[in-house]
DNA sequence: AAATAAATTAGCTATTTAGCTAATTATAAA
DNA sequence: TTTATAATTAGCTAAATAGCTAATTTATTT
């Protein structure tokens, strides 16, 4: 019961769902990118992504600085949940929103991407 | 997006989870039998019941000066992810419990359940 | 009609949680 | 080996939530 409710308590949340959105489209993300996605605080979003981790929804690796997230596996999670998720946030508009904001998150290298976050200059928001 | 998280959070809930097994063994069960089982008060399990039909996972229907709750067919939680829970609640010490503590609870009459709640006398707690 | 009673709602308190900034840790680059 | 930097952790505040008792609602029974 402990591990399903945190797995459950994982998902129960608007900013969390669309990390879990976010991965099921594209597999391996990165912190910086997260953070400009959902466009909070490192600590944030650092916070958010170990609630998932420490429930077995997703596993991070570090590359050199960074460190990548992605999902963990069925073992946990099993697809037929996972595609209830997806079917459920597919008529979101919020989740519509950061698909077009992901394409764009793509496109720019982290480098970039951090030193943008770093300065407090637009990465992207205006084009979203 | 919403609706997916009204579920969610009806369901992250360690005494919702156990009301949702329940009416997964039971198809049915009045207020005072929840209360019963949970051993609290009916204040707060009609909290929790309220707030699991509001997410749609149960229907409640009023049967004299009694409320049946029952699970909300399959439309909004769908049966993979019903079985899902179902399976990960299989290993839990409290479920268990639970289903002893069902077992008698269901041999008691709801009239003589309310009376005992009222007058704060043991109904399956010590026999569990 | 008045009294009784099951369930809900109102109003409160204690705990949990999501957000932030600042400090720390761990890795890469100079 | 010093500096820079991505991510995490610590420490805080505001909001949300689970529990209670008391009051209200809704329905039955006398």
């Amino acid at each position: 019961m402990k591990d399903l409710l945190l797995i459950l308590k994982a998902l129960s949340d608007q900013n969390r769902l669309r990390i879990f959105n976010a991965l099921l489209r594209y597999d391996e993300l990165c912190a910086c990118q997260i953070i400009e996605l959902l466009q909070v605080s490192g600590a944030t979003a650092s916070r958010h992504l170990s609630l998932m981790v420490t429930a077995g929804i997703l596993k991070s690796k570090k590359v050199g600085r960074w460190v990548h997230f992605s999902l963990d596996g069925p073992d946990v999670m099993f697809d037929p949940v996972a595609d209830w998720i997806k079917l459920k946030l597919n008529t979101s508009d919020q989740i519509e929103k950061d698909l077009k904001m992901l394409e764009c998150i793509m496109r720019i290298p982290c480098e970039e991407l951090s030193r943008k976050q770093r300065e407090k200059t637009t990465g992207c928001t205006t084009n979203n």
